[in-house]
DNA sequence: TAGTGGTCTAGACCACGGC
DNA sequence: CCGTGGTCTAGACCACTAC
């Protein structure tokens, strides 16, 4: 029965589009963030977010539910929430291009372009890209900068109905994923990657300016849609003494698990 | 105005445990497995599913929320919700021992225990795991192997605050993360991986029955309990002519891109 | 205009943990 | 016991899409 000390938050500005529920979680995020909020600490219940702000409890939950889901904090029932000593690191791995990497860790991004064709495609990217038969592909051909340095070569294949006009609409040197979200609307959200380590082959290492049989990265991805078709198949090779990969694995949900 | 068709269901069991959402969400998932709906499927509206299960839209929603969480199906406001051309494959990679991740793979795991001891850990290892000065670690150096041969030497270091007697409790051959849930209760939730390439040392070469430089992949691994604390450092060195890794990437929330 | 998903309300009951 | 999170109700309004 404390005498509402509630502490005085700016109201939340309703019909302005941005759902409440939202404003919530931003204003949370901002609080573990500064560290108003810190490691352990536990978070305003429920029905204290929902008085604070005034709006219902389901909408304070909805606020709170996203923040488990994004791994920021945590919830014990019938003890309360708490924020998860995360790291300021990035939450999970994207499906990046190379551009997008780069800059996220900091590097310049580059590239050349060996070549840019619509070709009849492999037999291994017809496979993968599951295009009907007589089907063409756009390949990409380049070698990737980071900072100005040789990092790797990819080769990218995308069907060629997704984007007819790629040849003329893609400007060398910008980034492959963005063109295909600002011209063609397509937004890669998905995608299956093998990591293999192996040995330059001479064109490799002349590209690269590595030694043969030097160990590198072999990559091979898929990228799917939201409706999880195959939109694009990339085989890579990085180089081994300057490439990394970090992962950050886990945070299952234990609703499938059960099957 | 349909004559109410609507498709027989059997009730849902009230009062048994078992939320109704999640109860709907395995009948729509068992719908989907069956492809009684197939890909590309329209699933039924958050109505319809209301009404034909008996329970408040609220409650449908949440369960078509929590298969778009899963990935298993996609919404498009105004049009519907509809299901996802997901591979049968696995969906997220987990944080799993060597032992359950060969499992999956259809492989017979196992390992040969170099070592266990309890000691004070490299700076490298207290710093990773956030240890007080003069906090021991337990030491784990193992060779994995899959099928009988050799694939990998791992060395896992656990604070051992949080595992006091593993000496006595663990017994070789078994898996740690198994007997890390079983007698501590200790899950781990997340974790931290970053993969290198390396060529094979003189020691590793004569672990894994390869030649001196070999490529070998280098994987460092720091995982976290719920709370966000590390509980466990590995490095390992896998042969890379038999380890593979597959990454399954994507699928973010915009909620926090925008910042 | 009708149907869909997305958000929101103002309550309710239950299960669980700590006191 | 009370406070917590977890679930659930029976409606509502809005934004968007398709017709």
């Amino acid at each position: 029965m404390s005498p509402l000390p509630l502490p005085h938050v700016s109201p939340l500005e309703r019909g302005n589009g941005i759902p409440l529920y939202l404003q919530i979680q931003r204003r949370l995020i901002e609080q573990i963030r500064s560290r108003t909020l810190k490691s352990s600490d536990p978070m305003p219940s429920v029905d204290e977010i929902a008085a604070r702000f005034g709006v219902s409890p389901m909408t304070a939950r909805q606020a709170v539910k996203s923040l488990c889901d994004m791994g920021l904090v945590y919830s014990r029932q019938g003890k309360g929430t708490f924020v998860s000593r995360t790291k300021v690191e990035k939450d999970f791995r994207q499906v990046l291009s190379f551009t997008d990497e780069m800059k996220m860790r900091g590097n310049a991004p580059g590239s050349r372009v060996l070549s840019l064709r619509r070709q009849t495609p492999a037999a291994e990217v017809r496979k993968a890209l599951e295009l009907r038969a007589g089907e063409k592909v756009f390949r990409l051909h380049r070698v990737r900068y980071a900072d100005g340095r040789e990092m790797g070569i990819e080769c990218s294949n995308l069907p060629a109905r997704l984007c007819p006009d790629l040849l003329s609409v893609f400007e060398p040197g910008s980034s492959l994923y963005q063109t295909l979200i600002e011209r063609y609307g397509i937004q890669l959200v998905t995608a299956t990657e093998t990591v293999e380590v192996g040995r330059a082959t001479a064109e490799d290492a002349r590209l690269l300016r590595i030694g043969r049989n030097s160990p590198v990265f072999l990559l091979t991805r898929t990228s799917f849609l939201e409706d999880g078709k195959p939109a694009e198949y990339v085989k890579s090779t990085y180089r081994g003494d300057r490439y990394k990969i970090i992962n950050r694995l886990g945070r299952f949900k234990p609703s499938i698990a059960a099957e």
